[in-house]
DNA sequence: CACCCGTTATGACTTTTTTGCATAACGCCG
DNA sequence: CGGCGTTATGCAAAAAAGTCATAACGGGTG
């Protein structure tokens, strides 16, 4: 038996962030490439492409610059606008997940089973 | 903009306990009956029903004691176990969302917009 | 004792959501 | 001017969630 947590941003009633659309964002800025973004991260591109379009949409603002063909056939960089979100999101999350586990270790802990 | 923050606890990979189902067992607790329950917290009873079912099957322990027939047709009651495991779930979400809701202001308030 | 009632319990079907596959378009480069 | 590795989408397949219908149950009631 195991906790978990999860801290997310909604605009208007709809998901435009969390723990899954950071690590999306963190590794296109490792790989400057969705393709291999979603790869590392074990998602489709289809879906990866799906989340980066749908947090654009909802938050309003450009987090990925993408282009196609070219160079090594074209790839993608965070804005310097997903990199403040980015920024926020993190400390958003600072400490959180180490309180719950604590929690759950008091609260839980020392029985049989159950 | 909003923030949301979920806490859960699983079994195995799988879910067996989390601020719905909580709801859940206290309506039904408050009811005395699945169908009744479900209405209220605004879920279908198969839903319910399969909820109840999976956490049982997950845990390995008995939560809701049902009764078919009878008496005002039959109906559901909490077992102890169900009761002592809402209180240490109470115990584990307690102060978390409101932190969570106390960083989200601290960090994104004070912005034009995203 | 036969029927009524509201509940639990499920199977079958429908709708919605998610996932995956195929393919077009792009533009530098050799 | 064809090759390459991307981005970009439509469409089908699969999975999940939701809906509906109905059986079984057993005390209460007349």
């Amino acid at each position: 038996m195991q906790v978990r947590s999860k801290i997310w941003v909604e605009v208007g009633g709809e998901p435009v962030f969390g723990r899954g659309r950071r690590f999306l964002l963190e590794a296109i800025d490792k790989h400057g490439s969705i393709t291999r973004a979603a790869r590392e991260i074990n998602i489709s591109y289809r879906r990866a492409w799906s989340y980066i379009n749908a947090m654009e949409e909802r938050l309003g603002i450009g987090l990925v610059e993408r282009h196609t063909g070219g160079k090594n056939g074209g790839g993608a960089v965070l804005t310097d606008e997903a990199r403040r979100f980015l920024e926020k999101y993190a400390l958003l999350e600072e400490g959180v997940r180490e309180l719950v586990d604590e929690k759950f270790k008091n609260i839980f802990t020392g029985e049989r089973d159950v």
